[in-house]
DNA sequence: CCTGTTTCTGTAAGCGCTTGCAAGATCGAG
DNA sequence: CTCGATCTTGCAAGCGCTTACAGAAACAGG
């Protein structure tokens, strides 16, 4: 089937292709009286505009590129519909790529995606192989930055203060009463999620003269098997901890059924917490002490900032969106505390 | 910072576009000897090709089309994920949209992402608005339809036989001694996938005499909390099932929960299967009884099928691909079976 | 050394759309 | 009725790339 241009609408309706592509992007530029028209030929011959010329003779795709670490979760899936339903009203869809936390696959991605000509760019914290920011500035490619909210990032950020949010877990199980810490953290090199997180726990510990050992943190790559495992190696050190942090939900997971495997009680031997409030989080026995995080919002909101600058406004200055700490029954007092 | 062209490459190494082209798209093409300088020019400019231009001029966009029921759950990010990474490799991009089971939002995306010149399509199940199929036929875009396989689909399919998954399910349950049963499955509208499913229940229990009454089977919009409602309101029945299927997974869960607290014990008081095999299946206490379906394997081999249209290759024939089932305890005789 | 092949390269014609420019149309004010 | 301002439109020049086509170069065989 051969394609229908514009150049067959403006023949159909007896003006110049100019006139039918000034209709199509602003209808108020042409006159009222040709829009009714031109709109018939367009639906009759079902045309629709081809986006690669679109973009080479406007230079604008109106695509915008999203990578996430991971797509194997629901984690990052809240926020990826939210964006592709914010900015899909305004005509643009989403590219999306994964990266499978792995840097290196990461700069390809964004190099795929800047070479495919997005006009926009969302990425997933503030972590990557040097170049790739210098990249993306060099393109004048608008970028947001999600799920951190650094003061010094190249990009604006829309997410929250992990450190803070990691401080308040901390301090709420110092105030418990406990002393003893283990944490599991993600994998720190290339994910400053994880880094702000560890370093939040520190500091609230710190802040209360409560020592952390390195041994006492033990880092893993995201799964609840993985957790299972970190929270076993915790469980195992003399003495041994009273409370476990885990800077991510499926570590919390596993450490709760390693838990109920291992015969220990929840909260009454160990105090066991999440970081996200997935579903689950509420439903298992106990329930989840974690932090609840605006997933979907800063999908949403990076849409929105991302639309607005390509409109050429001012977009409200990105600010860190509040969570939520939401203690739950996986917390309470140390044994004999 | 102006854009870096095929030209400016050509000039610097001195050859025409036209060689620096072919070197792009088929290194082969270009004489032994000037592969390295080309290359070295490109590395040096940063070139990265226009993929409007190249959408243009070639008539092909190097991107993927994608709609999936949903983002929100990793069900279907798993494939999502196994897709792109199979179609990364050929240059290729996904472009992803989610309908939130909405068939109106469907057809929308689907046109959209037409208009956009996708280069293939992939969609999940069989069921949608009347014409969509044909519109993409018009097209002439190669299409796949992945979760179900249907001999009589307008497209090769690439799942798996939801409703022979089904009958094993029930069949297993019956063979344990149930005879009284609960389904909870997802909306039967515009869902295939539940229609199948719920179908294959009925087969396997009119095979043996068993009978299904209509308040016998719940559809819900999938959610755990859904699961938990259907399940209360399927354990008030009198006589109340000995057997609840479920016909997606956080149903199950749902139904788990919900029996712990009412202080039934699963098997011994009722029996609940789920059907996914999603990570908590096999970590949630007791262990769900469930199918495992090849998520990521659909989403490679799609993206598979795909390339293989897309390179005029004979794609293999596309089959009803394995699934698993998996007897775990959450499943056991009947009470006083 | 010539001819027929084969390989490689440059030329140039678009792909379908946007947009600066300028001309034509319209209109209100003087 | 004239003039300038304001709208509306068509013309035409690309946007950056691919791809016949044909010419040039290289090579083998006779």
């Amino acid at each position: 089937m051969a394609r229908v241009t514009l150049e067959d609408v403006a023949r159909a309706v007896g003006v110049s292709a100019a006139t039918v592509s000034r209709y199509v992007n602003d209808p108020g530029r042409v006159r009222e009286a040709l829009r009714d028209p031109i709109q018939r030929a367009i639906d009759e011959l079902a045309y629709v505009p081809h986006g690669g010329a679109r973009s080479l003779a406007s230079r604008r795709s109106r695509m915008i590129g999203a990578v996430f670490p991971s797509l194997q979760t629901s984690l990052f899936g809240g926020a990826l519909d939210a964006l592709q339903n914010e900015i899909a009203a305004a005509g643009y869809t989403v590219v999306v790529a994964s990266s499978g936390y792995d840097p290196a696959r990461e700069t390809v991605q964004v190099q795929t995606l800047l070479a495919n000509g997005v006009d926009a760019l969302m990425l997933v914290g503030g972590a990557r192989e040097p170049g790739v920011h210098r990249l993306i500035e060099r393109k004048g490619v608008p970028c947001v930055i999600t799920w951190v909210s650094h003061a010094d990032a190249p990009f604006p950020c829309i997410g929250f203060d992990n450190a803070r949010a990691a401080r308040d877990v901390a301090g709420h199980l110092v105030d418990l009463g406990h002393r003893r810490f283990g944490v599991i953290s993600g994998h720190l090199e290339h994910n400053d999620r994880a880094g702000a997180r560890l370093a939040g726990v520190r500091d609230a510990l710190a802040d209360r003269g409560v020592a952390l050992d390195a041994a006492g943190v033990v880092c893993a790559s995201f799964g609840v098997e993985e957790g299972r495992e970190a929270f076993r190696r915790l469980m195992s050190r003399d003495p041994r901890p009273t409370a476990v942090i885990c800077g991510a939900e499926p570590f919390a997971y596993g450490a709760l059924f390693e838990a109920a495997e291992a015969g220990l009680s929840v909260p009454r031997d160990v105090s066991i917490t999440g970081f996200d409030d997935m579903w689950l989080a509420a439903q298992i026995t106990p329930a989840l002490t974690t932090v609840r995080t605006p997933r979907a919002r800063m999908g949403a909101l990076a849409g929105r900032h991302l639309l607005a600058v390509l409109a050429g406004e001012e977009p409200a200055a990105p600010l860190a969106l509040p969570y939520e700490f939401i203690v739950r029954q996986s917390s309470g007092p140390p044994p004999g505390g």
